[in-house]
DNA sequence: GGGGCAATCTTTTCGCTGTCAAGATATTTT
DNA sequence: AAAATATCTTGACAGCGAAAAGATTGCCCC
């Protein structure tokens, strides 16, 4: 009845399909989790046979290597968000992007997992590792605007920030979550900054 | 030829199949990571029946659930022989349970993956919830003997750990990896010491 | 504008997986 | 010893990822 092909709208060819399934997926992960991702019920949900995707990305983890370099860009996004609307001294720039570290974490854990937490991302492709690159490269440059010295401080702001994402996301540290957003921001903010010794 | 079943060596009974399972998992996903464990790998390996592990987990999801309880007791483990061998006071041995953290990270990291990255492990098991809290108390004890405050001390101290755990269990913060192992101890130490203010 | 070429998508097939149901074997209980 | 129970095997089923082969379409060049 309502197969994709016995309605005339469906043309054979989709016209962004590349585009469609990498939305498909996130909301597949989403729903089910990244370890229950189902590369044939991607394709269902794009409207498309199983086997379309692999021209696109070659197998399932093609897929979601494609899906992390994206998600790596809008990690950067947040965290860019966050800083536009803070203060510019450095620091300040710091621990804004150290909120929009945690606020990807929240908003999309599960494309959070994909992009530190799956083995099926393939890091010796170019577009992810450059993507991953930036985003750590971001990260340290404004360690060292902040006035961080060795490369201790860059791991300790990154390890930081990294365990709150991650453990949140996780739905552990329920007294941090369950705080109102603007004492949740202080809160994390405040924690974000133990990170860096004081200047 | 070598079927379990042909030689007579094989017992019908296996004897204690239940902890042969659980050791057998441990290395599969050691060798070819929490996504791709497959049960039945698992009982080629125990040199069992495919559908010999139901019986003793109900499904596969119960096998890695119980795999996780065990795991959360060796992670306890790994933090206690760490503050064996340190100075006894509150502060060393908070910093002592972070080496310790770190230590269980990178010694079997497929392992705590499946703790605090897998979404197949259910924490509605009595087991499991009782080793994961038993994880989290002992940390939080410790805290509170170290001179912490409010919850925001806890969660700091957490969150430093597990995030440089986290981040050098999937191979990143290489900077820190690659140290000798007496200077890495002393770099992981004095950040894990920042978590915490000063007395 | 038409012919051919390449890209895109479908269909079919294969081995592998987890789960369930039914049967076989051993142990424990009565 | 008989019966009940626990443990393990065998067989079946649907869903999965991947590969091969076929169908359809858009595009480029003559």
């Amino acid at each position: 009845m309502s197969d994709p092909h016995t309605d005339k709208k469906m043309p054979y060819h989709h016209g962004d399909l590349r585009a469609a399934l990498l939305a498909a997926a996130e909301v597949e992960i989403a729903e089910h989790g990244v370890e229950g991702f189902s590369l044939r019920q991607v394709a269902r949900r794009a409207g498309v046979s199983h086997a379309a995707p692999a021209h696109h990305f070659g197998d399932a983890n093609g897929l979601l290597t494609a899906l992390a370099a994206d998600g790596y860009r809008q990690f950067l996004a947040a965290q860019a968000e966050r800083e536009a609307a803070a203060d510019p001294a450095p620091r300040a720039q710091l621990v804004a992007a150290g909120l929009g570290y945690v606020d990807f974490a929240l908003t999309r854990p599960a494309l959070f997992r994909l992009l530190f937490g799956s083995e099926r991302t393939d890091y010796a492709d170019p577009d992810l590792s450059m993507a991953a690159n930036a985003a750590y490269q971001h990260l340290a440059d404004q360690v060292v605007a902040a006035g961080g010295r060795d490369s201790a401080d860059a791991a300790a702001v990154w390890a930081m920030a990294h365990g709150l994402a991650d453990l949140m996301a996780a739905g552990r540290l329920k007294t941090i979550i369950s705080l109102e957003p603007s004492a949740r921001d202080a809160t994390i903010a405040a924690i974000v900054g133990r990170a860096l010794p004081p200047a």
